[in-house]
DNA sequence: TTTTGGGATTTGTCCGTACAAATGCTATCT
DNA sequence: AGATAGCATTTGTACGGACAAATCCCAAAA
């Protein structure tokens, strides 16, 4: 019943109406939409009122996709570590750290240096820098009260939502300043997180450099096959 | 518009049938069809012809997905970069091995090191020791002939296809057996990537450890909120 | 020449009808 | 008591109709 195919068209091509699919197949306008629906929802097709169906893609393709419940699950630490402020200042992005922030030269962010450590036994792994937008500021006295992770205690104290999470990871080794505060050799290898929350409107609101000693913390990640669908995805 | 509410019915139980939504709303059939569709489609109902509609769930979850075409995207490798073999072995996994590659002590596999390059300078970029199922053997005398990732060289050789892929980073230094074949000084900082790759019935059939020159490679992931329904992703 | 308004076309939303398929319950038969 | 058939209920599929909203094109007016 009303198989639409849309082999015989090219990508960005206008099909032919609904009104046309009905003579054509002889099946009524609801099960041509019917098919129109699904077939948009697979995204191959788009829809528009007054315009007509563009044909988007020949195939719904297969991907590979890593699910978490929270960008919280994406840090990876103990849960019985706890972030504690060590110092705030406020500061103008030079334009080598404007570079990892991925933000404008100049651009104005409070910095939060804070340390964390394993409850029990104090030890230190991982130092952060963590800028957030001079507006956020005030988060600065609630870090180390929650365990909660420092953008969601933004989201929660202001009006901010995440929208994505962007992370670069690197190698390096532990400079003089930071070998103190992480009780290791200056030189030692460490692993760098850099993370970049975004909230409303696609607006970078925190990022986090992190430097951890390298046997302390790694980081792993699980992609699964699954199928994408018009906006939307099966897990396979 | 025919607002279907679950909230007052425990998970489990029946929903009122689609006639007495009808009455009850004051709208037509196919509003409440179409209510019900999205409802199921959303993952928080299960409906059965003559039996009639379940709620499955109170609500869909917020997420956070990353997505990528391929397991090929996530080796972010220079285009003009090519891998060629140097040595291979067939090898029992000793206790420590095993637990790198997370398999038995004592398994059989096949060990390929190779050295991945840039194709102008000649630059090396990473050291790889690939190990796969014996039986895929000879995927060693493909590679560097394609620029094909090895995994999807074993996926089109044999018969196989990927289901997830397992990545773990870690710092490091890098040691003297690696060093001159990278180019850099023994102890500089490198990067570690072990790629798992499982396929069909989750098995286990190749695992690459790759170290990269800290300095030459670094790794980015991005998620986006999306939203969970039914077995099915929408991004957000 | 540019702008505006009207008409044609197309998809979107909602109404109604009819019949089929699936499920469960009850009554009857063996 | 167990099996079978019929009926009621419920969702599934497809038909048709009417009107609204969005888009584009063309002709007329400024």
């Amino acid at each position: 019943m009303g198989e639409i195919r849309s082999g015989r068209l090219a990508v960005g091509e206008r099909m032919p109406g609904e009104l046309e699919l009905v003579e054509r197949h002889g099946v009524s306008r609801h099960t041509v939409r019917e098919s129109l629906r699904v077939l948009e929802e697979l995204g191959l097709i788009d829809r528009h009122q007054g315009l007509g169906t563009v044909v988007r893609s020949r195939n719904s393709s297969p991907s590979y996709v890593q699910v978490v419940k929270s960008p919280g699950e994406l840090m990876q630490y103990p849960a019985d570590s706890r972030l504690s402020v060590v110092e705030t200042e406020d500061i103008k992005a030079s334009r080598q750290l404007a570079r990892q922030l991925q933000c404008r030269s100049g651009s104005l962010w409070t910095r939060i240096g804070a340390v964390r450590k394993l409850k029990d036994s104090g030890l230190p792994i991982c130092w952060s820098n963590i800028f957030v937008l001079p507006e956020y500021a005030a988060v600065a006295s609630k870090i180390g009260r929650s365990r909660r992770p420092v953008y969601e205690i933004i989201e929660r104290s202001f009006d901010e939502q995440i929208s994505s999470v962007e992370i670069d990871i690197q190698a390096g080794l532990v400079s003089e300043e930071v070998a103190g505060i992480l009780e290791v050799e200056p030189g030692s290898p460490s692993l760098t997180l850099i993370r970049r929350y975004l909230g409303k409107g696609n607006r970078q609101f925190e990022v986090s450099l992190s430097e951890h000693p390298a046997e302390r913390f790694n980081y792993s990640l699980k992609l699964t096959r699954g199928w994408q669908s018009g906006g939307g995805w099966s897990q396979g």
